[in-house]
DNA sequence: GTTAGGG
DNA sequence: CCCTAAC
């Protein structure tokens, strides 16, 4: 078989890419201006290897990725089906591609997904041993591949799932050591039956690999601290230019110069387009330490390594010794960031504690507070960890009484609290629900018929009372009518985390896979089925409460991967279109779990199959990793979001980010 | 309406 | 998951 690749090049560093099926030779490459676009044909080989189709073209190819820096990826899995890459004009650099990818994927998928996604991961993770060299950034996932088949193979879940923890083992061996060594052949046996390459030179071509990165990465020797680039004369900023793209140029234009080399570096490593300085040789600096960041939490898009591989594989040849060196760089950039990423984190941690939004204290926060104190005047001091901690332990007494608190009722005193290390003046209140009392109230009465009696009856006349006399002892019976709902809704309910119903799992699972087709309109109506859900102990579970399947998580995953956790509504409206029920604040939620599982349960190697949570989903290792990653890639670039995009608008990264985006509405 | 955080 | 403050 034979696929026609066709390859675009700008200046923005974007590539598209068609496979079509199609005779090679004949197609010429069109250049279009001198500079920004260039149309590359490639062809593939039976053997997945990607030919020029001219040797002039293998030369212009070999430019191309020296040239501009891009992260070029293309679709390994051309080899097993033909047409498979076809219909997919936009395949996007970087980042984004997930969702190419599945289909990319899904196309070219095997019968054997499972022991597919296994490779998948294994060369995964030798992707991200590659990318360490480059210390390019990774947008798209690991799993994102596996997820692809998981999201048309649901009913091939449980079997990821086992396949998965499998791998578990795996991940914590081989953490420090061997990145690029290990490589080759693991690659070789891990790539995919059908699109595996048979022939051996894609051993030789696995290496090069790196070579890609390599040759896209600039000679920075040239620029060693002189990054000047406006004092330069149009000499210099010649050579520097050659330095940057490997190639020369005749272009007199001191500011195009000075443009290009800047995208140029700002595009080849990852030094993001706001860490990146031009005055002084901060840059360099500032790319090191990004790349020094980025090891560990590297993986780029792991797409297409075969094909990649195969790509460099006749433009590396020149590169070998480059390589070399920079492989060795990155092993060591590799052990040297396992020692720093505590400091770094921990300087992070502080950082973001820092910068946490600061929060009046909520209504619940004072009531809760007051009622304590009240306790407390009133004689019996009941010393609740919390409360008291708060009031009295901190030698610089965050809380104290400002006023005269000698009478309660009706009366406020404030007092000094300061939180969040704002002095924020909180008013004493008494225990009074100003607002009705909560929905659940409500829902809980007709849940509970028997207790509803007395306590509906409470609540009514506190309410009819309320509001009339709104800060009285009356607001106290509100409350407490409510507590006594809340305690005696315990024997009622099912604790939800414990008990994982079996049943109830199972109607879900088959209800999300039936979910992505369209259960939009009813969708949220048809949940009012799954609202009350029998469990098999009899007891009832209500809310809304979805177990999170795996596949959810790993769309939340590869959510936050490509738009950033934060884009809740965004990550909500793209990944998650299809679910009705997960809302945005959902979505945040789970983050916030995965973070907290993913943070805790790496470092201890105590669980070695990570079955801990017996109880629903398991999360598999690769998965937490890759949150982790994510989440360091985070809080490493907090920032430009707003001021990047805003700023850099023409930079490649945001672009395609953007487009993108929007593109999908 | 969305996001961050506490519960 | 819910709630609420902040944005």
């Amino acid at each position: 078989m034979e696929t026609v690749v066709e390859v675009e090049g700008n200046e923005e560093g974007k590539y598209k890419e068609s496979g079509v099926e199609k005779s090679s030779s004949s197609l010429s490459s069109p250049k279009l201006g001198a500079d920004p676009v260039v149309y590359k044909l490639v062809r593939v080989e039976g053997d997945g290897r990607l030919v020029p189709a001219t040797d002039d073209e293998l030369m212009e190819v070999g430019n191309l990725l020296a040239d501009d820096k891009i992260e070029m990826h293309l679709v390994a899995e051309t080899g097993q089906s033909g047409g498979s890459s076809s219909g997919m004009p936009q395949l996007e650099s970087s980042e984004g591609l997930s969702q190419s990818e599945n289909t990319e994927v899904d196309a070219g998928k095997s019968n054997t997904h499972v022991e597919y996604i296994e490779e998948m991961l294994q060369k995964v993770k030798q992707d991200e041993s590659h990318l360490l060299a480059c210390g390019s950034p990774d947008h798209s996932s690991a799993y994102v591949i596996v997820e692809g088949q998981c999201s048309d193979q649901n009913d091939k879940m449980p079997g990821i799932d086992e396949k998965l923890q499998s791998e578990i083992p795996l991940q914590g061996n081989d953490t420090p050591s061997s990145p690029s060594l290990s490589k080759s052949h693991i690659n070789h046996s891990g790539s995919v039956g059908e699109c595996s390459n048979p022939s051996n030179e894609l051993i030789e071509g696995q290496s090069s690999a790196s070579a890609v990165c390599t040759s896209s990465k600039p000679d920075f020797s040239r620029l060693k601290g002189e990054i000047c680039l406006d004092n330069l004369s149009i000499k210099e900023l010649h050579e520097t230019f050659r330095a940057t793209f490997g190639r020369e140029t005749t272009v007199k234009d001191k500011q195009w110069l000075k443009r290009r080399i800047a995208m140029g570096l700002t595009n080849s490593c990852d030094v993001l387009a706001s860490s990146f300085i031009i005055k002084d040789n901060k840059l360099l600096s500032k790319g090191k330490e990004e790349s020094c960041n980025n090891d560990g939490t590297t993986s780029m898009s792991n797409t297409a390594v075969g094909a990649v591989n195969v790509e460099c594989k006749d433009s590396s040849t020149n590169h070998s010794s480059q390589m070399e060196e920079h492989q060795t760089a990155s092993v060591e950039r590799q052990r040297n960031s396992g020692t720093d990423k505590d400091c770094k984190s921990e300087d992070l941690h502080a950082d973001q504690v820092a910068a946490k939004r600061v929060r009046k204290p909520t209504r619940r926060y004072i009531e809760e507070l007051s009622e304590v104190e009240s306790k407390e005047s009133s004689g019996k001091s009941i010393p609740s960890a919390k409360n008291s901690g708060l009031r009295q332990m901190s030698p610089k007494s965050n809380t104290r009484p400002v006023g005269i608190a000698s009478s309660n009722r009706g009366t406020v005193v404030m007092r000094l609290d300061s939180l969040g290390g704002s002095g924020v003046q909180v008013p004493y209140v008494s225990r009074v629900r100003r607002s009705r009392p909560r929905k659940n109230v409500m829902a809980l009465m007709e849940f509970h018929p028997k207790g509803m009696g007395m306590t509906a009856a409470l609540v009514k006349t506190a309410f009819s009372v309320h509001s009339s006399q709104p800060n009285n002892e009356s607001g106290n019976i509100v409350l407490k009518a409510r507590s006594t709902v809340e305690k005696m809704q315990h024997p009622f309910t099912v604790e939800p985390e414990k008990a994982k119903p079996f049943s109830s799992m199972v109607s879900i699972e088959q209800g999300q896979n039936m979910e992505p087709k369209h259960v939009d309109p009813s969708g949220d109506t048809s949940d009012d089925n799954v609202v009350t859900v029998p469990t098999g102990k009899g007891g009832v579970r209500r809310k809304h409460h979805r177990a999170w399947t795996l596949s959810e998580v790993m769309k939340l995953v590869e959510g936050v991967s490509r738009y950033g956790a934060g884009r809740w509504s965004e990550i909500k409206r793209l990944a998650f279109a299809s679910y009705s029920y997960r809302t945005s604040v959902d979505l945040k939620d789970k983050w916030r779990n995965l973070l907290k599982a993913s943070l805790a349960q790496t470092p201890p190697d105590k669980r070695i199959n990570s079955r801990k949570h017996a109880s629903g989903m398991p999360i598999p290792a690769p998965i937490l990793l890759r949150v982790r990653e994510l989440a360091e890639r985070q809080s490493q670039v907090p920032s430009n979001l707003s001021s990047t995009s805003k700023l850099a608008g023409s930079t490649g990264r945001n672009n395609v980010h953007e487009t993108r985006s929007s593109g999908y509405l």
